[in-house]
DNA sequence: CTTAACATACGACTTTATTCGTATTAAAAA
DNA sequence: TTTTTAATACGAATAAAGTCGTATGTTAAG
């Protein structure tokens, strides 16, 4: 391997558990395992075992007071999103974001509204300089 | 492993040698290990392995008439990286290109240029609407 | 109360990626 | 020509992520 992962950086599955907690605000393994599966297949004690590991690193805490443990996401999305990206970037794009915007842009469905958007930012960012 | 790779997805490792080969053209698998170990250490002959896993793969092809063979990229950086790109922003971004887009914008530098660069690039989307 | 359904813990297996050692052969230097 | 250097091939070891089976205990239903 070469990226040892560091704070903020959790595996493909981790994030996909992830992505379910910031969804849900809170969540057991039941109803995260539940939700996973209607995007693929996956067995209970998979999903168990890997919030268990995201337990003990710190990506998620639970409320263990009850039989069924409750999950709360640990960590939090932009920061997370920031750090993965930080990576893409560096690791796809040789650490040009711009040539990632670019890109994106230019291949993805942009809507009126989101280009209106952009274009604020775009405006806010020069007057900045 | 969740995501089998399909056509144009390297792996990490991967990846950085074809960076080095889209930026040199052709290679030896000596001056692709050189120019990896100034990044990284790196075995000479794990460099090998890889490029030649690569070679069945597809994503290189070599120049063997020679005993030093040369290697060559078989897939486009921009397909690349826009395959890539596609799959980090369904995992990451649960599919939102403008959300990475505005994120990347706010959270890295952005030069003059580039943002001239930009506000064409979105006047252009503008228009094609 | 007894049984069925469900929850966690945990070890072990599988797969994929990476790493490297060793054998073999070719070329260059002495 | 002999020796040294350098290249490829290839198998095997290692590491990380993901997968699941089984043991064990808890709750709820009959």
């Amino acid at each position: 391997m070469i990226s040892k992962r560091k704070k903020f950086e959790p595996t493909e599955s981790e994030l996909e558990i992830l992505q379910i907690l910031w969804g849900e605000n809170a969540a057991s393994v039941r109803k995260v395992n539940d939700l996973l599966n209607e995007k693929r297949e996956v067995g209970y004690t998979t999903t168990l075992k890997i919030m268990q590991i995201m337990t003990e690193k710190g990506l998620v805490t639970r409320d263990t007071k009850s039989r069924t443990h409750i999950y709360y996401a640990a960590v939090k999305e932009k920061e997370t999103q920031s750090s993965l990206l930080r990576n893409f970037i560096d690791k796809t794009y040789r650490g040009s974001a711009m040539k990632l915007v670019m890109h994106a842009l230019g291949n993805e469905d942009t809507s009126p509204e989101e280009l209106e958007q952009l274009k604020k930012l775009v405006d806010k960012l020069s007057t900045k300089q």
